[in-house]
RNA sequence: GGACUCUUAGCUCAGUUGGUUAGAGCACUUCCUUGACAUGGAAGGGGUCACUGGUUCGAGUCCAGUAGAGUCCA
């Protein structure tokens, strides 16, 4: 067997152990009916993206799951895949043509495709590649990207499936427009960003009262020619006489306007008068519906003016027609005032330009199974952690409004629908579309392609990754569903995203699952049901049962972690420093349940001393003694000799149930910080700080010596189970290492954990039966161990080996000291602890186990000075003292605290009592 | 405007159905290179649990309100 180095080195191990699993299959999930299955799919990051923080949390989570599900005997598969992330993807290509002064317009729709095509082969999906790095077991033979041939056509089965249930239509609305990618975009593609500008106050005068004006405030002057009406509040005393009549537009074409009545208007703001351009405000638009107000669009695609904006504006780059019109308002006599002003103004995502509100026509989808996804979460069927985001959710259900799944672009998939030669788009009504001589929709495409013109729009991106947990498991072909598991693996065990996308991909995800999977599958036995689903139903169809979200992972300062603030550590460079086992110790350690996170390097950096610590635990053991049979749980424990088990074997034992139950429960309440820090206080404190210590007096004894070993065995083969799903690499270096698995297993897919029942079991039929009065014992002895070490220091032998200590105690309290006595001089760095009389010439120390002298010559300054501490020592007594009486006078707190808390608060005087009256009795013999 | 979350040590956070003298890690101070580990060990300082009121024998914990921070929705 290999010695163990004097320190962790993770870079070799990590890649030995990834590349050796990899080898051996280890990641594979395949159909199992005699093992339950545990089944995850990965949130597809971005074909474009690389591994963020975000991502490391985020995944390290899912290994987490996956490995203890392995661990406990499941069938895990841990599916991963990109997707195809249309406008970024599109974004990055058109960005090195740009280098190459081309356009995507230059090469068409077809050539563009084949360069994106070849960019994702060289470029995309890096981000897989890091998460090896990180130790993710994914099963990466089932890896899967949402522009996939199979996947397409899952995503255009949808589309036409959709389409023919009536829930997809073609409408002309209001949608966020970037002016230069030249789309449509998602609300969450639009990042509000506060933006510097002015507010122009302008006037419009009445027609028929020449030099009576009504004023407006605005951002926007450029739009006024696009301007329909002026709308007043109907309760607004200021302007009731002039509801009715018409004003004279400052800009643009000539025209009048009506002033109007509407109680979307805010009296509060501005003069309490708003100007109504419906083509460009959402808000407006409503406004210009309720009025039958015609819109007027002043602006084209790409952000310029138009000739309705008058000769004037039109041409120009809607900002400097923004100042152009400030201009001709000021020669009109029109510009009342010009301020400073900042609002929040939505920028692209990809594009960083503001976005337009636009009028345009867009595909849009009714959501399917909107009541059956609310009754999923609501009824408990999906779980969610922390669960107050169910409200979030069932918020978002209540008023769900219609989906814009079109895109202006080319990379993604393009929409399955053909028009007719020679009709007008902008034309089509909704009878139009329904009709098929006129619109055609299908996967294949019509017979006669010639005489028709295929959409140009691609769906959004959400609108295939909704279908992500049962496309990839093979949906709708149903020869790949058997292929890859569908019937075994769904609904999938657990999903782990971020809340940000919850309305975004996890609501929609369940819609889906909802209208697609269960009986309504393709080759599914059971009949389809179209309507109402019952309970039994809702549980097969739904994509996953728990959902855990993570939070954002935040700055020092707070702030959200982007590219573009650089305030982002690169986590390979955090696993090059710390190891990926100390990166994902660390963050978990700092990931509170359902709370941002503050990232903090030192916290990284304590995991990966954790992991150092591991490593010099197992060296010590290595060290101590002959390996013995490790090869399972039943040869270790047929080590172990009960008879010989002492207080201290008794403690670590009962601790290491302990952590185990706790470790279980976290497992169960998705409280993996709470798992980590417990497991970090048992290993550190428990283990290393104590047992490893009290082992060096017991190594010693021949007699002790070989069940001492076996113990560490234990303990040691149980830590590294409960520590694997958290730190993969290290374990399964010293799982070998220490000989707890044959060279040809691997602790990751071959070894067993037990539950803390199970293991409490099994000791207790290798015939352990766990003495809590002992273990209870050893927590009272590491207590005075730390109180006579203080004790030491404060009299300035805080690194002494060899003091001396008199001990003046109780036959009871000597025999308990007298059985540990080896110990407790290594652990106190004692040279002598012998029975005897307190002296009064040396300092002493009250302890549950007697008066202690610390012996050594000391002079009357030393007096003085030890007769001020016992002097305060008495004080503070007497004021605990003092609390606890007054408490227990107190007579409604007799008669109403319940008994144990009673009797607690009566043995808790009795013993500070008792600890001062000794303490003055060695303040009296001080003189 | 609405919903949710947070406020505990210098920092980041625990604190389970209310119950002794409120914890951890990091940072800080002092001491220690001892045969697992200096990526370590020992000890120590540091808290009016945001504020106000209420319920209770008892409140960091429950309730109401106030202030501040943040997120989402409109």
């Amino acid at each position: 067997m290999a010695s163990i180095t004097k320190s962790y080195e993770p870079r070799d191990v990590e890649k030995k152990w990834y590349a050796a699993w990899q080898t051996a299959g280890c990641f594979a999930g395949r159909v199992n009916l005699a093992k339950q299955p545990y089944s995850i799919v990965i949130p597809p990051p971005n074909v474009t993206g690389v591994l963020t923080m975000g991502h490391v949390l985020n995944n390290t989570l899912q290994d987490i799951l996956i490995r203890r599900a392995r661990l406990e005997g499941k069938e895990a598969m841990w599916l991963p895949g990109t997707d195809h992330a249309g406008i970024a993807t599109q974004t990055v290509v058109e960005r090195e043509l740009r280098k190459q002064k081309l356009h995507r317009r230059d090469l068409g729709r077809e050539k563009f495709l084949e360069k994106v095509w070849s960019w994702r082969e060289e470029k995309g999906g890096i981000i897989l590649q890091q998460l090896q790095a990180l130790g993710a077991s994914c099963d990466w033979s089932r890896t899967q990207f949402t522009m996939d041939p199979h996947y397409s056509q899952a995503v255009l089965n949808v589309f036409v499936d959709l389409f023919a249930k009536g829930h997809i239509y073609r409408g002309k609305r209001m949608v966020n427009w970037c002016p230069v990618s030249l789309t449509a975009l998602s609300d969450e593609e639009v990042i509000m960003k506060p933006a510097k500008g002015f507010l122009y106050q302008v006037r419009y005068e009445l027609v028929d009262q020449p030099g009576r004006f009504i004023e407006v405030k605005t951002t926007r002057p450029e739009t006024i020619p696009g301007d329909v009406a002026i709308a007043v509040h109907p309760d607004d005393p200021r302007y009731t006489d002039l509801i009715g009549k018409k004003v004279r537009r400052p800009l643009g074409p000539t025209a009048e306007i009506p002033i109007i009545a509407d109680s979307a208007v805010d009296k509060e703001f501005g003069s309490g008068a708003l100007k109504i351009t419906p083509a460009h405000d959402k808000v407006d638009f409503e406004v210009g519906q309720r009025h039958k107000l015609p819109p007027i669009d002043v602006l084209n695609a790409d952000g310029t003016l138009n000739e309705l904006a008058g000769p004037e504006l039109a041409g120009m780059d809607r900002f400097l027609g923004r100042k152009k019109a400030a201009e001709l308002l000021k020669e009109r006599g029109a510009l009342v005032k010009e301020e400073p002003y900042e609002n929040n103004v939505g920028y692209s995502e990809r594009a960083d330009v503001p976005i337009e509100p636009r009028l345009t026509w867009q595909w849009w989808l009714k959501y399917p199974r909107v009541e059956e996804a609310k009754a999923a979460v609501r009824d408990g069927h999906i779980k969610f952690h922390p669960e107050r985001w169910s409200k979030v959710y069932l918020h978002w259900l209540e008023n769900i409004q219609d989906w814009c799944i079109s895109r202006q672009l080319w990379w993604g998939h393009r929409i399955p629908v053909w028009y007719r030669k020679g009709l007008d788009k902008e034309k089509l009504t909704e009878a139009d579309l329904r009709d098929a001589t006129k619109v055609h929709v299908s996967l294949a495409g019509p017979a006669d392609p010639e005489n028709w013109v295929q959409e140009d729009d691609v769906l959004d991106t959400w609108a295939s990754s909704w279908l992500w947990p049962f496309a990839t498991l093979g949906w709708p072909d149903a020869a790949k569903m058997q292929e890859r598991g569908y019937e075994y693996f769904y609904p999938t065990s657990t999903l782990v995203t971020g809340p940000d996308i919850i309305f975004f991909w996890v609501a929609r995800m369940i819609m889906a699952g909802l209208e697609y999977t269960g009986s309504a599958a393709p080759g599914s036995q059971l009949s389809t049901l179209n309507s109402q689903l019952d309970a039994a139903e809702l549980r097969r169809r739904i994509p996953f049962r728990d959902v855990y979200f993570t939070g954002i992972i935040r700055d020092q300062q707070g702030r959200k972690m982007s590219k573009s603030l650089g305030n982002s550590p690169d986590p390979l460079d955090l696993i090059a420093s710390y190891g990926a086992d100390g990166l994902r110790f660390g963050i978990i350690s700092i990931a509170p349940q359902g709370q941002d996170i503050r990232f903090q390097e030192d916290r990284i950096e304590s995991g990966k001393n954790f992991c150092n610590k591991l490593w010099n635990a197992c060296r010590f053991r290595q060290m101590s003694g002959e390996m013995a049979d490790n090869s399972s749980l039943a040869a270790v424990l047929a080590r172990l000799e009960p008879a010989k088990f002492d207080a201290d074997d008794h403690a670590i034992v009962d601790r290491l149930l302990a952590t185990t139950r706790a470790v279980d429960q976290a497992f169960a309440n998705f409280e993996f910080s709470n798992a980590v820090q417990t497991l970090y206080g048992f290993f550190w404190n428990d283990f290393c700080d104590w047992y490893v210590e009290v082992s060096k007096a017991k190594l010693q004894n021949a007699d002790t010596k070989a069940n001492c070993l076996a113990i560490q065995d234990l303990v040691l083969r149980q830590t590294l189970l409960l520590l694997h799903p958290f730190t993969p690499f290290i374990t399964e270096e010293l799982w070998h290492l220490l000989g707890y698995g044959a060279d040809s297993a691997f602790l990751m897919r071959d070894a067993r954990i037990e539950n803390a029942s199970e293991l409490a079991m099994a000791l207790g039929e290798r015939g352990l039966r766990l003495d809590l009065a002992a273990a209870a014992e050893v927590g009272r002895l590491k207590e005075v161990t730390s109180q006579l070490r203080a004790f030491k220091a404060d009299n300035g032998e805080a690194a002494k080996k060899d003091s001396e200590f008199v001990v003046e105690a109780s036959d009871a309290q000597w025999a308990v000291l007298d059985a540990n006595l080896a110990k407790l001089k290594r652990m106190l760095g004692a040279g002598s602890v012998t029975r005897g009389k307190m002296s009064p010439n040396a300092p002493a120390c009250v302890t549950p186990y007697g008066s202690w002298n610390l012996i050594r010559k000391i002079g009357a300054g030393d007096a003085a000075a030890e007769k001020a501490r016992l002097t305060k020592e008495v004080e503070t007594l007497a004021k605990h003292i003092a609390g606890t009486e007054a408490r227990l006078a107190n007579e409604a707190f007799v008669s109403k605290a319940p008994p144990a808390v009673l009797e607690g608060a009566r043995k808790q005087l009795a013993d500070l009592k008792a600890k001062k009256a000794e303490v003055e009795r060695l303040l009296a013999a001080l003189g």
